[in-house]
DNA sequence: AATGAGGGCAACCGCTCCATT
DNA sequence: GAATGGAGCGGTTGCCCTCAT
């Protein structure tokens, strides 16, 4: 909502017949692009005395803006520890992968990369993110795509598609259940929609010949582990793009965990919208080791066999993988630790 | 060179949460 | 317990810029 710069005096719009101070505080409120100047005042005091009730700052530092508008000046931009520039692919994996997380939990994401701002990052996925997933969805809809999943070529490499078809739709269908229950956007649609794209493209996980392997329900969805190469996501040494590639993180693990983890431990739907903000972190910073996890995190970083490991280790322990045992804290060290922002 | 479309981004709006009174 | 105000969040808007025509 840009507006001129200097244009939206609201006191232009009022006479003089309201005399309190507040509405000619109200009057005198100035929106719209900040000027130099003003940057350069609220700067200089939020140097000289640090941060403090907003509404103060904003009258103290003689600026005719009301504290939100500071407060949003200040993180978004003036901040000297924001970040500015294009988002390096690292960054780009990591939100997608907070994303599939926290939904639009904007801050949230934004407190995992250094720098970046929460309006940023909602930005970039608002603008580059859900475009890439739509164009995602068209080309892999498109019946003359590469990835034609009806292909004879493609059905000998899917081997058990079926089961992975359905399985995706289970998939989607909890997703679909989670967003609504946590109240996510049309961006999380937009993600479930790729999402089971992406499973389909993963032959193996249907094709896995073990026995109660439970492809794909909302456990086993939780450990899908894939590994990312230059040119998208890697499965059982198979690789498969996604958002047209280039995400970068060679032999590194990408693990998309549950987004069922959000909701199933939040039962309590009063937790859902705002108030489940804290709730979730706290749950996540609370739970405990997901041993799968961690086993193949940990034990077979850079090895892409390791996935099936960390699979079969998973069941053959009989765990059911149970979505609050997930630990999101490790997770993000973890996440930090193969991205290595900066 | 002119112009229209689309994308990127800064900033506002409305809402909720939380602390204080 | 209710009211109030500040802070923070996600959604949305609309200006500016770039690019295609």
């Amino acid at each position: 909502m840009r507006k001129p710069i200097g244009g939206a005096i609201k006191a232009e719009q009022n006479n003089s017949s309201n005399n309190s101070s507040s509405s000619l505080m109200m009057m005198k409120m100035r929106k719209g692009l900040w000027s130099p100047e003003e940057d350069e005042k609220l700067m200089k005091y939020m140097l000289n005395n640090g941060q403090g009730c907003w509404s103060d700052i904003a009258r103290n530092a003689g600026l005719q803006r009301c504290g939100k508008s500071c407060r949003l000046r200040w993180i978004n931009y003036l901040r000297p520890d924001v970040k500015r520039g294009a988002f390096s692919p690292q960054e780009e994996q990591l939100i997608l992968h907070l994303h599939s997380l926290l939904g639009n939990r904007w801050s949230q994401i934004a407190t995992r990369l250094p720098g970046r701002t929460d309006n940023e990052i909602k930005n970039f996925w608002n603008s580059t993110v859900k475009k890439r997933l739509k164009k995602s969805t068209s080309d892999s809809s498109s019946p003359n795509t590469s990835h034609d999943s009806s292909s004879p070529d493609h059905r000998d490499i899917m081997g058990g598609r079926t089961s992975m078809q359905d399985s995706s739709n289970h998939v989607m269908a909890m997703y679909m259940d989670a967003t609504q229950r946590s109240s996510l956007s049309s961006s999380s649609f937009l993600q479930a929609m790729n999402m089971n794209q992406m499973m389909e493209r993963f032959p193996l996980m249907g094709d896995h010949d073990v026995p109660n392997m439970p492809i794909l329900n909302a456990s086993c969805y939780g450990s899908t582990q894939v590994g990312m190469d230059g040119n998208g996501i890697s499965y059982h040494g198979c690789t498969y793009e996604i958002f047209g590639g280039n995400l970068g993180l060679e032999d590194e693990f990408f693990n998309i965990p549950p987004l069922e983890n959000m909701t199933t431990n939040n039962q309590d739907t009063k937790s859902e919208n705002h108030n489940d903000r804290t709730s979730i972190t706290n749950n996540m910073n609370n739970v405990n080791t997901n041993h799968c996890y961690n086993n193949i995190i940990n034990n077979n970083k850079h090895q892409i066999h390791a996935i099936t490991d960390g699979f079969e280790n998973c069941w053959e322990a009989g765990d059911e993988l149970k979505v609050e045992e997930w630990d999101f804290e490790e997770l993000m060290r973890e996440s930090s630790s193969f991205t290595s922002l900066g």
